[in-house]
DNA sequence: TTCGTCACGGTTGAG
DNA sequence: CACTCAACCGTGACG
């Protein structure tokens, strides 16, 4: 698509690429002027964006603790392998009056699955129903197994939890990623906060957001293959967790050879935007001063592209980064 | 006036 | 390689 969408401009005056996600740096001011205590309804027409999308971004942060988009577009991992439906077969044919969710937990006790590829309680419902049902003697290959609505395999949908919890998502869910932004024991990288390389994803996908410089020229990104899948080693060295990348990629049940699941994926949720921003909570705390992050730390994102920031710009004085192309 | 929610039209990318 | 389809997006409108 090299038609140039240069987007469209809301009700607001604020530009915005339909079908696309607000770029990281729009992103993160919302939820930076939501934690020094503006209200949703300001931060809406300062930065130009819906408040319905603020709402969204800002319930979504919440939520998760990320500022990240989810995942476009891709297909849902598939749990339904046919290994699993064997595994499932077995079961029913071991013990017959089986339930759904028992299986579920064999699946996960015999290592047939993890937590992130479990197939959700009324996938494998269905996987009884209609592959093993009477009289079915076979895992009738093909089909729509997954039917993608299984429910994101429990875990499957790293960005969801957020807005839908289809199918109950177990407890568990991100393990390793401490959903509350505030409890994020490990690892903060506040120095490397802002770091250009932040965030890869930017956007950069599109012929929309650009990608911080540190990135390979921005402009037309061919089909955006960002940075992102460094493969299944996660997080590269010095980077945070929050650039991990692949945020445009359903990640995958675990592949063969790659360590865990986890590490493909999409929502870096673990990091708050406190870590981010590299300020705790209490806004206060940092007033009078800036924060602490290099200007060129933003994405450029902005400039050039579809999403200029002079239509976000802020009548509030804000740091020079901001504004910075 | 504010804010949560949702239909809508759009893009994306795995299968 | 074109297509399908389910995921996501932000806007705009409603309540």
């Amino acid at each position: 698509m090299e038609h140039q969408t240069y987007g469209e401009v809301n009700q607001l005056g604020g530009v915005f690429v339909n079908g696309r996600p607000l770029p990281n740096a729009i992103r993160l001011r919302i939820v930076e002027l939501a934690q020094l205590g503006v209200r949703p309804c300001d931060i809406s027409r300062q930065l130009r964006v819906s408040h319905g999308c603020v709402s969204k971004i800002l319930a979504r942060y919440n939520e998760t603790g990320s500022i990240l988009p989810g995942a476009i577009g891709g297909s849902k991992p598939r749990v339904t392998t046919p290994n699993v439906v064997k595994h499932i077969k077995v079961y029913k044919e071991r013990d017959p009056g089986i339930f759904a969710w028992e299986i579920r937990d064999k699946l996960l006790a015999d290592g047939v699955c993890d937590k992130y590829n479990v197939p959700s309680v009324s996938s494998i419902s269905r996987i009884l129903r209609n592959k093993i049902g009477p009289g079915s003697s076979g895992a009738m290959p093909g089909g729509g197994a997954g039917g993608g609505g299984g429910g994101g395999g429990g875990g499957a949908s790293p960005v969801q939890g957020s807005q839908f919890e289809k199918t109950s998502p177990p407890p568990g869910h991100h393990p390793h990623h401490a959903h509350h932004p505030s409890g994020h024991p490990g690892q903060n990288h506040p120095g490397s906060l802002y770091n250009p390389q932040f965030y890869p994803y930017s956007c950069a996908t599109g012929p929309g957001m650009g990608a911080p410089s540190a990135m390979p020229p921005p402009q037309m990104m061919p089909a955006g293959h960002p940075p992102h899948a460094q493969g299944s080693g996660g997080v590269p060295p010095g980077m945070s967790p929050l650039q991990v990348p692949g945020v445009h990629h359903h990640h995958k049940a675990s592949p063969p050879g790659c360590p865990s699941p986890c590490m493909m994926r999409a929502w870096p949720s673990s990091h708050s935007v406190h870590d981010i921003l590299g300020f705790p909570r209490a806004p206060h705390a940092m007033s009078g001063q800036h924060m602490p992050i290099s200007p060129d730390a933003m994405p450029n994102a902005i400039s050039s592209q579809p999403y200029n920031m002079g239509n976000y710009y802020m009548k509030t004085p804000m740091s020079p980064m901001y504004l910075q192309s």
